[in-house]
DNA sequence: AGATAAGCGAGACGGTACGTCACGTCTTCAC
DNA sequence: GTGAAGACGTGACGTACCGTCTCGCTTATCT
């Protein structure tokens, strides 16, 4: 931080500021962890990131896309696992997912995410986009046991996905995250060896 | 409708008016179908209903009460289908969910209901125990299936609910509900049979 | 006052609480005294009178109409001398004017009122309107002259304030209200002789 | 204009652009002829110019300097009658003033003048030393009628001017610059004659 | 039967946040 | 160093809702 401290964040010409794009972001992702979605507002995070509230209605046209840009800007977890064998890998898969959204601020921000597209049409769109894209990629694990005839051809790797990202949300949004070792397994086990058995 | 018309609704004693309470619960369910959640608030309820805000305030404490109240009094699907298979139960299950979300209102009521969960703790507790509730009430079902031997004594009923509840919200929440008979067949099959066919 | 310190002002039901209308009028007088126009914003009057903004919007559609209602809520000053001559009417006139607006807030407030008038129509409006009722009371003392014989038949009492009003106009706009008495009296004798003596 | 309309005007080096000069001042203009003082805005005259912010405020430090210069850069009427008379020379005065208030832009950049001179105190020095200027020059036509004889010694000519003046600001801030030919005429008569005829 | 108590519509209250506009300052880059 | 350009932090704009309060009323229930 070249500003540290010492003098106010200033315009750098007629170009956006990065400093002042972290700072936001930053800013945001503090609400967002210290008191949720309630508290987030454009008002809050341009008092906390001191910070203009048109430069922010600038860069983010709406509450939603600050909100994406925050998820977005969080670490990302490896949602492709590679463990050898399809049942170890859905539990490496939903572990995983769980942890993330467990462990940091992830799991509020993706909540909120999701609730702002419930009332925001741009968020739901642009949700929808993003977890589009992302079961194609995690989906790249099943198309590889179906590679090693591990799974049947004509499964659906992306509805598999779906699947498994259907009940990772439901957990999350229902507030019921804490993993249960055994129950990840049983679902794994449903799951690749179907309710036939 | 007692007072057609002709004259305001008024107190009718040191009691719960039911007149108003319905006029209320009727407004919030106009409001969240035309408007959504966006243009769901206590003021624009009170306004359409004729009703004062204390009015309102004395019988649901919050705006998350007020809308799994309004979720309540929505008719009900039944969600326990049976057709004497599990492939056909499964997809009757999910045509029935898909369809009543995407007919009527109930559909933007219960996103509203959900979004709402991720800002509101009661409405986080409330949504949980609702859930749990639907849950083992459909997993009646594949418990059927168990007793007629189509499904394997180690699965879990409620797991597989909750995987198909769980698909289903989040096409709900990604606005994707235009449901594909393929694709449910397709699904149907994956979760009986599972991967591994 | 019934509030004194202890509690904060509340609503007294649905009608106009005069405490918040009287908080308001005195916070607006305030800082028009204080900081003058610069400093007069609805948001400022707000946070001196611990009023909501909407509370202001309410009751005054505009600053103009609460500008204006400041200074209709002024001390008035007798406007209409009556020393028995013309000629000293006159110099009493413009002097209790001008020791009007030189003494408390009420040159501070009406210079304001004038200028808002220039960019805000009803506000020309509104001054037109009081001005001309000013303009028509003031002319009583000339009707006086007219009736004693002291002041020609064909002079329009009305044109002869406004000559009068004018001059004191220019004063207090232009920053030059300290009074000479000489020069008033040389502009009482100008006006009731003539500039052809 | 030497650049029109094909290119952006650039830099002549470190000196004054006096092409950029000329825009901002007609833009200025064209805004206070068009929208008012209301719509009068550094912003907007910048815009409108298509000139930078810091230009403007390079050389004009402040919205009432930019204003006085519009004022100043004016075409500027005769105000110094002569038609042989007092009484005419009177009539002439003020028509002049009312019809070049009326006709042009003067009159709405002159209200802006005021109303600024009564926020911003270097505008209100500005205005003072201004109209002094001006009332001590159309004085002449008033010394000149005392040199014929037909105006007392013993009357001031600056008082006289700053009568007249005053009567025509107040006409003109409450926007009643209608001039009636008859209304002017008995006043000429009454300033010339006094109220004692 | 009269008093009491609670519910009712209404709407004002002090607030907070909205999204926009203009302020005056600053920096960039072309000339 | 001047020019256009435009981002910056600041703060006011006028509006929508928040949740609370009091009003004036209506009516069932309890003395």
């Amino acid at each position: 931080m070249t500003n540290a401290g010492t003098s106010r964040r200033r315009s750098i010409g007629a170009q956006r500021n990065p400093e002042s794009q972290q700072a936001i972001l930053k800013a945001a992702e503090a609400i967002l962890m210290e008191d949720g979605l309630a508290g987030f507002s454009i008002e809050a995070v341009a008092r906390r990131a001191h910070a203009g509230k048109p430069t922010i209605y600038r860069w983010w046209p709406s509450r939603a896309a600050l909100l994406l840009d925050v998820y977005h800007h969080q670490k990302h977890v490896e949602r492709v696992p590679d463990t050898g064998s399809l049942e170890t890998d859905i539990i490496a898969f939903l572990t995983a997912l769980f942890g993330y959204w467990r462990d940091g601020n992830a799991g509020a921000i993706f909540r909120s995410v999701i609730a702002e597209a419930q009332t925001d049409v741009k968020a739901t769109d642009a949700l929808r986009a993003y977890v589009l894209d992302r079961f194609s990629q995690s989906a790249e694990f099943v198309r590889r046991a179906q590679a090693r005839g591990e799974a049947a051809d004509w499964v659906s790797p992306e509805l598999a996905i779906e699947l498994l990202a259907g009940f990772a949300w439901n957990r999350l949004l229902t507030s019921r995250l804490d993993d249960n070792p055994e129950e990840l397994q049983r679902l794994a086990r449903q799951i690749s060896l179907g309710l036939k058995g």
